[in-house]
RNA sequence: GGGGGCGUAGCUCAGUAGGAUAGAGCACCAGAUUCCUAAUCUGGGGGUCACAGGUUCAAAUCCUGUCGUCCUCACCA
């Protein structure tokens, strides 16, 4: 594939440095995780593209930043044809900004064309597994809206992963042990006992509901009041309110689509006695010791009693204090399983762990970085993504929310009052760590606040120009752009120049976020690509000459396919978010 | 008290893993539709990037401290 992107001219620098300077050359390519030098500007006065190597790089060279960029620019000017470069300038300390021919941007367009669906992709992955868990609520009741969000991100997280060449797998960990298990199984089964008449509990429970009253109705039909002549009632109880409530959970997450590949039982790696074989191999490698743990400080007013017990040694992966795997009865700790959950994970080969969590599991994170470091050796590791809670409002008044009386809202009834779409655009147009108020009205309103309506609304445009072009020419354009040959040598406007300088930081940008995780970039990348739209479309409504379908058919035919080609971002964009991208609004 | 997140325009927030003159939406003011969807666009005012130091050629961004705010704190999951 001979493409032109801007790659060439990151490929372009290092040749030049090299032959300036070859050992350094080979130190930076081995050091430097990305060999992106050039960027793509936002101000037409720095050029078309622009790179700080020089100034970056100044030091470790021993040379003067100025006298660098000399060095790039002679190396550049040779190749100025081949790579489109109209001129060169070193500007300010030692910046070197290309100024590019447009022909280079149409070029940049034919590659585009090319790819078309796969455009923005890249593999990076290279077929190695990653493995990313999201939602993992505990099933004790249904998901309330806090749990959408870190779904979302979950799910989007995922999808990139997999366009980017990681064999992805979505993991959903189900905490079916443990204590508050059992308070559901307790809950239950008082209902049961109303139902059936059976003298009460005398303990309050803590669950309650009308999907608690569902699940001892369906025991009640099944044993009418004979359950407890069953020898394991308790673990009867158990899978059928723990089926009951999974079946909830992923009826609410199939509103906002989102399908997980496994559900993964905490109870089973008790069965399994993977935790205990997990604890040995951890104590053998000296990360569990048998001592007692420091006194929490300043909760003095709290009765606790200092004991031995296994102890995983977390502050030698940064951790404040160290953490207890075992309980006092001799059972294990939620984070003993946790640890061999993640062991678990890393036996069946995943090369990438992401965890999305919410916020106040932060104080978890580094223990279970340091199990993962001390179970790897140091080889695997772990993201952890941390969502900030979500506030409810209706007309700017905040939704109570109670977990206690069950008061809560969950996903289904949102997405039921405001459909998937504004559910997941707006819970990702918010960066993961700051707090998210979402407003039933505001998200429902179709224009102004809603960016995901606007994003939609060019994508709608686009698909109406070329409806109109169809029915005028009796041709459909889409069935028939591949095989359209074009050399978009006429779009020389500025604002279609900046819309395609845009369009080609979009492998970039998905580049970004998969290192970072940061998937709330995408979304407003495709709203200021939408902007970017918008702008050239109104364009037209001054000047006839700017509209999309001119009297010119050869640059209507170039128009035509560079809107498309937008709008085939837009739909790449949206589909990463799980969002939808209507022809027609 | 320990740990962590956040603090950017009147409001809600972005800011491409340090870069050139800090951006967008809302709100406010003034405009654009005989014509491809006005769910749109154009222009205008609005800032000590909480504060103080430090590192750097270069800091909203990194480091230290202070203040404000939210979350969290032993064998809950």
């Amino acid at each position: 594939m001979s493409a032109i992107t801007t790659e060439i001219f990151n490929q372009k620098l290092l040749e030049v440095i090299l032959a300036h300077n070859k050992e350094f050359t080979e130190r930076l390519i081995e050091n430097s995780h990305n060999q992106t030098f050039f960027e793509i500007t936002n101000n037409s006065e720095h050029g078309d593209l622009t790179t700080n190597f020089a100034m970056m790089h100044a030091k470790s060279l021993k040379m003067n930043p100025i006298k660098l960029a000399e060095i790039l620019v002679d190396g550049f000017e040779k190749n100025k044809k081949e790579l489109f470069i109209k001129d060169i300038k070193i500007a300010g300390p030692g910046f070197l900004n290309l100024y590019l021919d447009e022909s280079f941007w149409h070029k940049t367009l034919v590659y585009i064309k090319s790819n078309l669906k796969g455009y923005g992709f890249e593999n990076i992955g290279n077929g190695s597994k990653a493995n990313v868990e999201y939602v993992s609520a505990n099933p004790t009741g249904p998901l309330h809206i806090g749990h959408c969000r870190g779904a979302i991100i979950g799910d989007v997280i995922a999808s990139l992963y997999g366009k980017m060449g990681f064999d992805v797998t979505r993991e959903y960990y189900v905490n079916d042990a443990g204590g508050q298990i059992e308070q559901l199984v307790y809950s239950v089964e008082s209902k049961y006992r109303e139902k059936a008449s059976i003298n009460p509990n005398e303990q309050d429970i803590t669950y309650d509901g009308q999907y608690i009253n569902d699940i001892a109705s369906e025991l009640f039909e099944k044993y009418r009041d004979l359950l407890f002549e069953e020898t394991n009632y308790n673990k009867i109880i158990k899978d059928c309110a723990i089926s009951h409530i999974l079946n909830l959970i992923k009826q609410d997450l199939n509103k906002v689509n989102i399908k997980h590949d496994i559900f993964f039982s905490e109870a089973s790696l008790l069965a399994n006695d993977e935790i205990s074989k997990t604890m040995e191999y951890l104590k053998e490698k000296k990360y569990i010791y048998w001592g007692k743990l420091p006194l929490p400080k300043n909760q003095e007013d709290i009765d606790l009693e200092q004991r031995e017990q296994d102890i995983f040694a977390s502050t030698m992966f940064g951790d404040d204090i160290d953490r207890a795997v075992s309980k006092e009865d001799g059972s294990h700790t939620y984070f003993a399983s946790d640890i061999a959950y993640h062991q678990n994970k890393i036996s069946r080969g995943f090369s990438k762990l992401v965890n999305i969590w919410g916020a106040d599991h932060a104080g978890y994170v580094k223990r279970l970085q340091g199990a993962v470091s001390a179970l790897s050796d140091g080889q695997a590791g772990v993201d952890v993504v941390l969502c900030q809670l979500v506030r409810l409002f209706r007309d700017d008044k905040p939704v109570k929310m109670s977990k206690r009386n069950n008061d809560y809202v969950t996903i289904g009834e949102v997405v039921d009052e405001v459909g998937s779409d504004p559910v997941r655009f707006m819970m990702l147009y918010r960066k993961s760590d700051a707090p998210l108020d979402f407003d039933f009205v505001k998200v429902c309103d179709k224009s102004k606040e809603n960016p995901v309506f606007y994003v939609q609304y060019a994508y709608a445009r686009i698909h109406s120009v070329i409806r109109n072009w169809n029915d005028e020419n009796n041709q459909d354009f889409i069935s028939n752009f591949n095989r359209l040959e074009v050399d978009f040598n006429m779009l020389n406007h500025s604002q279609e120049i900046a819309l395609i300088k845009k369009m080609s930081y979009f492998p970039v940008l998905l580049k970004n976020v998969v290192i970072t995780n940061d998937v709330h970039r995408i979304a407003y990348y495709l709203h200021d690509l939408a902007s970017d739209f918008h702008a050239l479309w109104n364009l037209g409504n001054d000047n006839e000459n700017m509209r999309f379908i001119t009297s010119d058919d050869k640059k209507t035919l170039q128009r035509l396919a560079f809107i498309y080609l937008v709008s085939q971002i837009i739909e790449t964009g949206l589909d990463l978010l799980g969002v939808s991208y209507p022809e027609r609004m």
